[in-house]
DNA sequence: AAGTGGTCTAGACCACCTT
DNA sequence: AGGTGGTCTAGACCACTTG
């Protein structure tokens, strides 16, 4: 126990969660200013600042200017998560890592795509369809469309050596990111891509990108079965 | 276009993610103390460090005492997940919660579930199984251990009229939380509890949590065909 | 041993939002 | 219109970690 007459802001967030969970402040309840909170404690208004964006962060919490910080009504779990670069995951487990190319087009977005960018008419999109391996055998296979207006340097890349996902990560940063994940049965061609027994169950990763309002990419990657997701730390 | 002189961090913050992006700070290099970049910008050091706490939460760079700030070498796209109470999903969607308590009992820890507490040996947990429901249709199966000794409160709650999921949030507050994310095939009790045709595929999400080295509890919350999880924001 | 990021303070001003 | 959180500054000290 240090004797510290200093209060660091995490012993002042552990203090005011614990009154969270204590009922102290219930659910819904407002809690008294920051500049309150810094007197009765005896540190800087900063400090408790600082405690509060950690709470606000992980969700305990929600703060409004003039509105002042309450209690959020109903406890959500939030975690993080890390989606690397393919080449990379594979890497580190050890594993050597391969690439197959195996179509690259211009389509015109179907329905569904428009809706993942919400794009209201279709527009022609790279479509390109590859796979990852790893140790030689299949690990996930993506089919990915990209804006060729925000991305037209795309069209000169040699896409049978250096795969879309990398590239797009090391050039393209975007401002805006949606990612799902859900579940579904592999079927005829995505069960022959991944060597897996039809009806499969298979994790799939879906992940957009927009660089302002502008559509950058989407791609679904359909991962093998066995495959999981670990929240970070 | 704002002409104010001072910089705000999150101008600083979309400088230095513009160099990073511009390759004027390459992957793994090493960035210049928070200090010059304050001088060279010209803003104080405090505001620099609240731009790069910013990008070292999102991955972008990595921060070390004496080692200073360098890129990250694998850029990771990282994203927040919330999962809410199952109650208060399914009402949020306007649907009507209901809950079915299938079993409750104490049992002897199985090997699964001791590694994922990390357990050395077989203990004593109480254990739950219940159907949350949607609108009167099966929504999510849970699957629960409950650690006895760090929940000794459990042993008098009501688990017929209140989920254990919900009373857990409420209730216990964790220091450390796992969350696993993966896909499997619908197979005969969580079919017919799920009343979903064998083999479908469902996406499983795995929630483990300790209080300090102490287990809480742990559960696998099976989710109907077609559920999906959505990044934050 | 020393360098670098992390934190704390005190005070000022700003910006958003509710009332 | 005014209250509350958000940010910025300048300076000091601390704590981690690497050379």
């Amino acid at each position: 126990m240090t004797i510290d007459s200093r209060l660091s802001w995490t012993q002042v967030r552990d203090e005011i969660r614990a009154r969270i969970l204590n009922r102290t402040y219930a659910p819904g309840d407002k809690l008294p200013r920051d500049e309150d909170l810094a007197q009765e404690l005896g540190c800087a208004r900063t400090t408790v600042h600082r405690a509060m964006q950690d709470l606000s962060l992980a969700g305990l919490v929600e703060r409004k200017r003039k509105g002042g910080t309450h209690v959020k009504a109903d406890p959500v779990t939030r975690a993080t998560f890390d989606i690397p670069i393919t080449r990379r995951e594979v890497e580190q487990r050890g594993s050597k890592y391969g690439y197959q190319l195996i179509q690259r087009s211009v389509e015109l977005t179907p329905p569904a795509i428009m809706a993942r960018f919400g794009l209201p008419k279709a527009i022609k999109m790279m479509r390109v369809k590859a796979l990852h391996l790893s140790d030689n055998r299949p690990f996930i296979l993506e089919d990915r469309w990209i804006d060729i207006r925000s991305n037209p340097e795309i069209l000169e890349v040699d896409l049978t050596t250096q795969s879309a996902n990398e590239w797009l990560v090391l050039h393209k940063p975007y401002s805006r990111l949606d990612l799902r994940f859900y579940a579904m049965n592999a079927t005829g061609e995505i069960a022959k891509h991944l060597d897996t027994p039809d009806t499969s169950a298979v994790l799939v990763i879906e992940r957009t990108t927009w660089i302002g309002a502008e559509p950058i990419t989407t791609v679904q990657a359909v991962t093998t079965p066995g495959y999981q997701l670990s929240s970070v730390r």
